[in-house]
DNA sequence: CTCCTAGTTGACGTAAACGTTAACCTAGTT
DNA sequence: AACTAGGTTAACGTTTACGTCAACTAGGAG
């Protein structure tokens, strides 16, 4: 009933378009974890968790966030504090971040129409032929 | 009175917080171009021009584009198709830009909204002490 | 003339994020 | 038994985007 579906490292490199190198990559850096790991062949299953995980770390590097931050906001997802003092970091934390993101919106979003902008130059120019 | 001001390397580079050698890295791989050098002393100097085609390639920087990325976009705000096939490249071009920065804003937002509901549930978290 | 400042061209070095290859293991065919 | 498919570790290679350093030059300040 409560029998977890599992991926092999192939599964999940294929199902989000990268290569397995990649996957044993950002679990040697620590961002991902392969739990109960065949003890006599080795080999490394993930559960749905980590699917997430590496779903938010493409999602991330997509936005164009190094490794290093995105680690730092996964961490964000899944800290525990343990004290108002580290509380208040983490939401400082947070709010940088927040606002960081939200820059970026408005950048993007200038971006957009500065290339809209341009693609209607070219469709109104029509070319005498 | 048509006299345009004009910019060293390290005024550029102070300007945006960069290194001198960040802009001539730029102007090696051909996305920076420093017109009119002094034919003895070989300084660049960089028109109004040239520190909004840097002001761009910084931006999509932060954006999370590469190099070559902003490089064709700039290409975009540059070209002066000739014909309609060079015309309709270029639109198609922008078109499918124009998607993927869409993607992306809603990328952000979504990233956006998780991190405030994780910042709201450790705000709404007090801890007794 | 000497020194300092600001620029120049190579050219080699580096961090991040993987790619690639070698050498090995195990499970499932044929 | 031999082969194939899919996985493992270890280690060296590669690309991007610069950093760093050496050796040089031209223009002023004193």
């Amino acid at each position: 009933m409560t029998e977890e579906k599992v991926f092999t490292i192939s599964e999940l490199a294929t199902m989000f378009d990268i290569s397995s190198r990649t996957i044993r990559y950002y679990e040697e850096i620590g961002m991902l974890f392969s739990e109960n790991r065949d003890s006599l062949t080795k080999q490394r299953t993930y559960t749905n968790r980590e699917r997430r995980r590496l779903k938010m770390i493409l999602r991330g590097k997509k936005l164009g966030f190094s490794l290093q931050e995105i680690k730092e906001m996964i961490g964000l997802y899944e800290s525990n504090p343990e004290g108002e003092a580290e509380k208040s970091r983490i939401i400082a934390f947070a709010d940088s971040k927040l606002k960081e993101i939200e820059e970026q919106i408005m950048q993007l979003q200038m971006l957009r129409e500065d290339i809209l902008t341009y693609k209607e130059k070219y469709e109104n120019s029509r070319v005498k032929t």
